[in-house]
DNA sequence: TCCTGTTGTTAGCTACCTCTAACAGCAGGA
DNA sequence: TCCTGCTGTTAGAGGTAGCTAACAACAGGA
């Protein structure tokens, strides 16, 4: 109950070392300094230090040249950095549909970072997600399946809902090129795939966005456009991508 | 279209630093060092050094004393980096339902750290949602109706299909404290709030963790689990809120 | 016993990032 | 004109974290 308390300011890097001991011994009983430097690809000579730091801090049981071990507090603070590691790996991959490595690697740097609460949330969401199946899991479903073939076909699959869409939606599938200078909208979907999408999901261009007509090239091809205070220029093809609504 | 690759591996602290010019310029038109300490809670001499760096790499305009602006690579840097921010946040209250000041705070730690790959399927997840109003939100108005009264009540509320649960479902509302010495089961859902919810979580007993009663004190109370490989001790009141589903 | 290879420690170096404190440039007021 | 205060720069120090290279401890084989 105090052992929390106990570790209170980490940094990412003994945190990375404590649950990498945790994991090694779990996996090979015991841990030496080798054994820590090759998982966390680092090298002896800087694995030395860092475990003086955590037995300072009495997290970790440590005699020179002798095996490593967790005292209670690090088994703790070691579990509490892995449980963060295992829900948001679990979430990447399972809700947002991230290829395992990446997954792997993005809960790696992001384990350190993360509060309770979005931790709660998570464990939340996965709760929710298995004991409601008819809507949980249904939902996922429809995700998966729309946003998969969204990457292939750029339309939704027969048994998705919005497939048609409704006329008033049907209506509203205008895109950025569409619009007069002066003209308004709010952008709904990106559609389009590969470097031109990730182009204007780095610029800014995201779900929700207000953006406005700037001005547009004599040639009529690049047009400028200004996005949260800020203008921006895009190409007439990355423009056509951008579907977008009415500001409401 | 060279520009993202020319800034190739910026720091965190450099990353940040950029996206401070950008949101200073837009909200004051001029950036001077002493705005860009006060944003980034810096003092003012540790703002002169990485305006050096950041104009080494071509990203920034910076003369000594004078007023900072940004490259248009520095833009474009700086606009992916806040488009990340944007859409962590924008995940993490809307979907997760987290408090704006602690999501805010979420997408700062986590913005340098998430990958493309993340990034897309966020903005797929935001995009599926708006579209398909009749799953997307339903699902979500259901997610968020279920997990507020969860942390509350502890029970779904009336419009939720799962109120009452399937036979089957219902059936097999277990905790860890019904099960014998050597049983294993799935963990389902941890049935409570506040600080023991914190360290259920923290100690690993997560949705879908496989746990297996490894033995009971003699006076019944602690009982010791196996999860994941290491074994960690229970109290009563903890393994209560631990509710299970066989092993499949 | 000595040799050798593995393992762990140490020292010295680099890089990053921040701080404090002293100092420089500049503008406005007395 | 000089003084004063704001702003920005610089130097020095401290903390973290990694590396390399030299060295120490130890075990097993010849």
């Amino acid at each position: 109950m105090n052992a929390a308390a106990a570790a209170p300011d980490l940094t990412a890097s003994l945190e990375d070392y404590l649950e990498t001991i945790y994991e090694v011994i779990r996996d090979h009983k015991v841990a030496r300094v080798r054994d820590i430097a090759r998982a966390r690809k680092v090298k002896a000579g800087s694995v030395t230090p860092a475990m003086k730091k955590l037995a300072d801090l009495g997290l970790i049981t440590y005699e020179r040249r002798e095996y490593i071990g967790l005292t209670p507090a690090g088994e703790e603070a070691a579990r509490r950095v892995l449980s963060r590691h295992q829900i948001l790996t679990s979430f990447l991959s399972e809700v947002l549909q991230i290829s395992p490595e990446v997954a792997e690697a993005d809960a790696c740097a992001m384990e350190h970072h993360i509060s309770d609460e979005a931790m709660d949330r998570m464990v939340r969401f996965f709760e929710f997600m298995r004991s409601c199946p008819d809507t949980g899991s249904d939902f996922l479903k429809r995700f998966h399946g729309c946003s998969r073939i969204n990457a292939e076909l750029r339309s939704c699959p027969s048994d998705c809902a919005h497939r048609g869409g409704t006329p008033k939606r049907r209506a509203a599938a205008r895109s950025l090129a569409d619009l007069q200078p002066g003209q308004s909208g709010v952008v709904r979907q990106i559609n389009t795939t590969g470097a031109i999408r990730q182009r204007l999901l780095d610029m800014g261009v995201l779900p929700d966005a207000v953006v406005r007509i700037e001005r547009v090239a004599p040639a009529g091809d690049p047009i400028w456009i200004r996005l949260r205070g800020y203008q921006i220029s895009l190409r007439m093809s990355e423009a056509k991508a951008v579907l977008i609504s009415d500001t409401h």
